[in-house]
DNA sequence: ATAGCCAGTTTCGCCTTGCGGAACAACGGG
DNA sequence: CCCGTTGTTCCGCAAGGCGAAACTGGCTAT
């Protein structure tokens, strides 16, 4: 099927990652010439991929023993792809039930260098066009999904929404601070944000956020529907059950709600 | 302190991590112009280096949406060494406890290709030479750390001590298979395995099995001594204290045990 | 339809730089 | 104290990594 794909294998890197794959895979930790002996590789050869993967901390070179094992940034890369999996494992059910109940499509997105970014997507059978696919981006202050993460974070960053930040994406796009920090304190008591019309023309989005279990908002996930499409008591089922998705996903993640908050822990703003 | 320890670094190498790691960061899949307008580096290059982590299963390639994520040879290599970190991290204190009740060596080791490997070991103050680091293997036959989790293991692995590999070790060393068989079979019916100097002369070993949630032996620990101090009563005693902190251990990592059987499933033996 | 654009793939020749044998140093055990 | 073993350094060769540029194929806009 594919001709030779192997032609643009680069042999360093594919040898190294045979090292770093070894030293995981052993159950204590290895030596130089442990490592040598098995991969049947050039003992300088070897001894510079171990100098390498350990300058950039995917080994451990423990220099009492002279021993290799697994390092920090490998177990810390694990682990940020750990959450992020679980994260898309809890919420997709989820959202295929919302898009099956309200019949429109449902967005997952994190928060990523001032900008959301989509994750996954559910999309109903519908003519309607799409208008994102997962790994865009769109700027906070005009999307459900940045209000309803922003709302949520700690003060220190307030910088996310500095005056130059607020660009104008339609003629609806909030662009006063004062204006913004008004809606997120609305945010914060509701529960939900809502955008109209404020990123794309004639769409609207209810986003929700999850909590992990230090009460961090580490994503949110959104309806969005053509804005003639959403009556207001459709919006009001749409809120409850995003609302309650949301909650089942933040416990899931480990959060916990006391009485009828919306955050589990209280955010730390005035 | 260190010369310059960087002459020793192999660029493709480290370039190649950096992309790793830029593509597991991101908290969706990216797409190869994505990964060179972050990095800087030339489209070729990068390419390249995506192509040999992809033929490592290091990073999946989604050929359809012509994007890149995180690949399952990551995620296992990542799950193996959670899960022995994870066993390692249990174990430790109660080592740490058994150590001090009973003053003598303990040890933590698991089957790695017919040998038992030890991966911790905590040991007393005293002068009495120790006979073993972290990393060495030894004969599953002659240790009670080898007796513990063979015992426990499925039917299918009976090719561990067929008889080429019941290598004497010392003049008490077990030799038969037949007589293996047998104390197999005790140390099932009784939940821990003896050793009195068959691997080392004078020294004898209690061992017992941990088990994870499928009930497969994962690991076993053992209190070593000479066998001189080990009097009857400190025998029975640090029995019980082992099989104890054993079970703590099993049901940690998941295990389930119904009523008082020492393994938590039926082992698949007659 | 068709032209233009953009992302991904392939080619190709230069010359960097990775390679590995071998010599060297540093332990550690007998 | 000496030998054997393991980790580190040196060095010259040429393998093969590199990246500019050309190419292809799919998508959009007109």
């Amino acid at each position: 099927m594919n001709k030779r794909r192997d032609d643009y294998i680069v042999q360093p890197v594919m040898k190294a990652l045979q090292v770093l794959e070894h030293v995981a895979r052993q159950s204590h930790e290895v030596t130089l010439t442990e490592i040598v002996s098995e991969l049947k590789l050039p003992k300088t050869t070897v001894f510079r991929y171990l100098q390498t993967l350990s300058a950039a901390s995917f080994i451990h070179h423990d220099q009492k023993r002279d021993r290799y094992g697994v390092g920090v940034g490998f177990r810390a890369l694990a682990k940020a792809d750990r959450k992020l999996q679980r994260l898309r494992n809890l919420a997709h059910p989820e959202m295929v039930e919302l898009m099956e109940t309200f019949n429109e499509t449902v967005n997952l997105a994190v928060l990523s260098d001032r900008y959301i970014v989509y994750v996954d997507m559910v999309e109903p059978n519908r003519a309607m066009r799409i208008h994102a696919r997962v790994g865009d981006r769109h700027p906070v202050h005009s999307t459900s999904l940045g209000k309803a993460i922003v709302a949520f974070l700690p003060d220190s960053r307030e910088d996310l929404f500095q005056g130059d930040w607020l660009r104008p994406m339609t003629i609806k796009t909030l662009t006063s601070a004062k204006a913004f920090r008004r809606q997120m304190d609305d945010v914060r008591r509701r529960g939900y944000a809502i955008e109209m019309g404020e990123n794309e023309d004639g769409l609207m989005c209810i986003g929700v956020p999850f909590f992990d279990s230090a009460g961090y908002p580490l994503a949110a996930m959104s309806l969005s529907a053509p804005e003639r499409r959403m009556k207001p008591d459709v919006t009001v089922h749409a809120v409850e059950a995003l609302k309650n998705a949301a909650r089942r996903i933040s416990i899931q993640l480990g959060a916990r709600f006391e009485g009828g908050a919306f955050a589990p822990l209280e955010p730390a703003h005035s």
